[in-house]
DNA sequence: TAGATATGAATGAATGATCATTCATTGCTA
DNA sequence: TAGCAATGAATGATCATTCATTCATATCTA
C-alpha cells in the first residue's frame, strides 16, 4: 500500500515557482488526488511540526501546492485534521483485518506471530504516524469527533483481537485465561509501547518492544508463543 | 458632581473575584504561593480546553488572576506548560515511590496489590490528569523538552517497578519471567489502559483497567497475584 | 501614633506576530 | 473561448508578551 508518497518526491521549493511538466499534462488533478496529497501532507506536518505548529501554510509547502488548496478541497482545517486521522485508523484497521483474515495461515500459531509482526513491523512503528495518532489523542478530551473516530476504531480493533483469541483459548484449552481480557490488556500494551517508542526510544527498539509483547502473549498462550521464537 | 466615582468603579473588572481583601491576607502573595496557583490552574485548562485552546487568558482567569502575572513569576508561557508538566511527574513519581518503600507492607503479595490500586486510584486515574498526560505527549515528538522530562520520569519509574518485580521473581522462583520485561510490559500496559480510560470511557472503566493489569501480573506471577482477589 | 514615603506585586490596555479563511485573479484544458 | 482548478494577497481574529500604571503594605519620620 504505497499510497501517500507522492508528495514527498517533489522538492519543495518547486513548490513556489516551476511546476515540472511531470508526466501528466493535466495542471489540475482530480478531487481524490489533492486529497490524498493534501492527507499526506497533513501527516509530515504533524510528524515534523506537531499538531500545535502544523499551520495551513506547514500543509500546504509540504505538498508543493498553494494556501487556498486546503480549504478547496476540505471545507476547513478541521475537517482536513479529521480526514487525516481517519485514514490512519483506517489503514491501521483493514491491515489488521488482513492478517487476521488470511487464509494461508490458517495455522492460529502463525497468524499470532503475523498479528505481532504487524503491529511492531517498520510500517506501523514509523515515528511520523505514531506522533500523528499521540497528538490526537492529546486533544481527544475535548474534541468530541476525534474522540468518536477513534472510539470506534478502538472498538473495531479489540473486538477482531478478542475474537481471535478466543479461537486460541478454545484450541490451547488454556483454563484460566479470558480472551476479552487479554485482548484489552494486549491492544493496551501496544498503545504503551508505541508510546515509548516514541517518547523515549533510547530506551526501546522496535524489536525489544516486540519481545516484550511476545512475552506477554507466551505467558497467556504458552502452546501458541514461544518465548525465544520472536 | 457623581463623576467622583469613576476611579473606584474599576475593582469590578479586576481579579474576577479572586479573594476579599481580607484582614489576614496581603494583596502580594510570596511567589511559591502564586506558582502554585498558576500551575494548578494550568492543568485545569488544559484540561478543559486542551492544551492548543489554553491561552495565558483561560490560565490567569482560572486561577483569578490578571493577565500579566504569569510572565511575572515564569518568563513565559512556555516555561509554565514546563513547571506543569514537572509537576504531575514529579507527584507520580513520588506517590509511585511511597507504595514501594512502605515498610508497613514488606509482604511482597501485599506490596504488589498496593502497587496496583495506587496506578488505578481514583487520584492517579482522574480524567483531568490523564487529559494532561497524554496532550504533552501529543507534542513530545516536537519539544525536546517535553521528551526529557518525561523520558526522566519514564527511566525512574520503570527502574522501581524492575527492582520490585526482581524481588517478586526470586521470591517466586518464576524460572521463565524475566523481571525487566515485565516491568516494560507492566507501564506499558498501565499507559495504554489510561488512554483507553480518557478516550473510550463507555467501553472500559477505572476497576475494568484494573483486573486487566491484575490478570496480566496474575499470569507472570501466578503465587503473588490471584485473580479474582481484586 | 499619625502621616508621609518607598517598594514591588499586580494589573490590563496596547502591541505586534501568527494564522485560518476569503475571494479576485490567473492560466490551464477541453 | 468558456469553465474551473489553482493561486496568494488581503482580511480579520486570536494570542503571547510588554510595560506604564495602580495600589496594598512596609518602613520611615516627627
Amino acid at each position: 500500500m504505497a499510497t501517500f508518497q507522492q508528495s514527498s518526491d517533489l522538492p519543495r521549493t518547486a513548490a513556489k515557482r516551476s511546476r515540472p511538466p511531470a508526466r501528466t499534462s493535466r495542471r489540475s488533478e482530480p478531487p481524490e488526488v489533492r486529497r490524498k496529497q493534501l492527507i499526506s501532507a497533513t501527516m509530515h506536518s504533524i510528524a515534523k511540526n506537531g499538531l500545535s505548529g502544523t499551520t495551513m501554510a506547514t500543509i500546504t509547502q509540504e505538498a508543493g501546492l498553494s494556501l487556498g488548496i486546503a480549504n478547496l478541497h476540505f471545507k476547513s482545517k478541521e475537517k482536513l485534521l479529521l480526514a487525516t486521522l481517519e485514514a490512519i485508523a483506517g489503514e491501521y484497521n483493514s491491515g489488521q483485518a488482513a492478517v487476521l483474515a488470511d487464509r494461508d495461515h490458517e495455522n492460529l500459531v502463525h497468524k499470532l506471530n503475523d498479528l505481532v509482526d504487524f503491529h511492531f513491523s517498520k510500517n506501523i512503528t514509523q515515528k511520523n504516524k505514531l506522533a500523528v495518532w499521540f497528538a490526537f489523542f492529546g486533544e481527544s478530551k475535548v474534541r468530541p469527533t476525534y474522540q468518536r473516530i477513534w472510539s470506534g476504531h478502538d472498538i473495531q480493533s479489540v473486538a477482531a483481537i478478542r475474537d481471535f483469541f478466543e479461537r486460541i483459548v478454545a484450541e490451547g484449552n488454556y483454563q484460566t485465561a479470558h480472551a476479552t481480557s487479554i485482548a484489552r490488556g494486549y491492544t493496551a500494551m501496544i498503545d504503551g509501547l508505541w508510546l515509548d517508542l516514541l517518547i523515549a526510544p533510547r530506551e526501546l527498539n522496535r524489536l525489544q518492544a516486540k519481545q516484550v509483547a511476545c512475552h506477554y502473549l507466551a505467558s497467556v498462550f504458552p502452546n501458541h508463543m514461544s518465548i525465544g521464537s520472536e
